[in-house]
DNA sequence: GCGGCTATTGTGGATATCCGCAGAGTCGGC
DNA sequence: GCCGACTCTGCGGATATCCACAATAGCCGC
């Protein structure tokens, strides 16, 4: 489920977190060491990261490598209440998508951690397009990928014919095998697809 | 001419920084003030911009902010001795390449204004490809870009003429105009043009 | 060995695309 | 009024693409 993420060792401030993101209709989840989150993530694990940095045990921007390291792309939010320029600095450059001071305003997080979760949600549908996508692209077979590929780069069957060294017949029924796998009726939807276009 | 602008209102930073910039090759212009800067920079000023934050006048901020709302693209990185975490969250969100504190080491400095140069020329490398791209498309009628759009979305010349009301044959020399000047043999060669494909 | 998957090729015909030749109507500028 | 552009259309033919029917051959697993 979609939710914010709030990683801090500290009770006190998970809880008057959890009332204000509550308060805002913002669903929450609340983890009280870094472990605790890294062991339960999985990568369907939707939402967005709200993170301390100074936790006891494993540090949040530690977290944040570990996370990465294992294909985590959800938004993460920084909280920190002493700042470091360099640190800041090397989370945004990592990706993080925003980094915080204590004592921070509350209206103002509260928009990012929306639009933190927004930008999840769209890219998280973006990405089960490329799955599905992925999926298909998986039926084919060793020949019909070549041949999509230079269909895809424009040659005419003749061409393709040729640079592969086969019949144009066989071209033809390989082309056909993959415009039906991936569900595509013309060479230009075909191109759309591959190129990620709307 | 590409090269790397350092604005600092003082001058021996500038001349330390010439210096070791020119010690590894790299050219460089220095430029005492952010207003002596903004002023003499065109859109087509190439390379990139170390950038002091505190200087007399305008600040560094200030000035990239300006060239952003000119369209500046050029990758930008500030250079502060006074570090203020929310400063730098702000720069780096808003596109800065990077931010750094002094005492900075140099090596370190060097190699990402040398990466922030290699970007800039790339950058600049595609946007003259897309400019060419927007001239060719500048010269195409109404009618042709009708058409044009509809062909790259994959419909068929018989659907195309359906829709726009027309014969078959109009299309049909539509299409061939757009071709033409698009300097493409097929619809897929457009399509991977205009959806922005390798 | 048989069945299934893959790759290969051919024939022949229905569609679609590409193009030259020809002509016609509108609109705006010189 | 003439010229140039843009738009529209038809005819016919050369190519290309799409497809059903049909067949051969290698590889792999049961």
């Amino acid at each position: 489920m979609t939710k914010l993420h709030i990683v801090d060792d500290d009770e006190a401030i998970r809880d008057a977190l959890g009332w204000l993101f509550q308060s805002r209709n913002v669903p929450v989840a609340g983890w009280p060491s870094a472990e605790a989150f890294l062991e339960a993530w999985q990568p369907d694990t939707a939402g967005c990261l709200l993170l301390d940095i100074r936790m006891e045990g494993m540090s949040g921007l530690e977290l944040f490598d570990r996370l990465l390291s294992r294909g985590c792309r959800m938004p993460v939010i920084f909280l920190t209440g002493h700042g470091d320029v360099p640190i800041a600095v090397g989370a945004l450059k990592k990706g993080a998508r925003d980094f915080v001071e204590k004592p921070f305003n509350d209206n103002e997080l509260v928009d990012r951690v929306i639009d933190a979760l927004a930008f999840d949600a769209e890219q998280r549908e973006r990405e089960a397009g490329q799955a599905g996508l992925a999926a298909r692209l998986a039926t084919l077979t060793q020949r019909e990928r070549q041949v999509m590929e230079l269909v895809v780069a424009g040659r005419l069957n003749k061409v393709i014919a040729d640079e592969l060294g086969i019949s144009m017949r066989t071209v033809e029924v390989h082309r056909s095998h993959v415009f039906e796998k991936m569900q595509v009726k013309t060479a230009v939807e075909l191109t759309r697809l591959l190129t990620g276009a709307s």
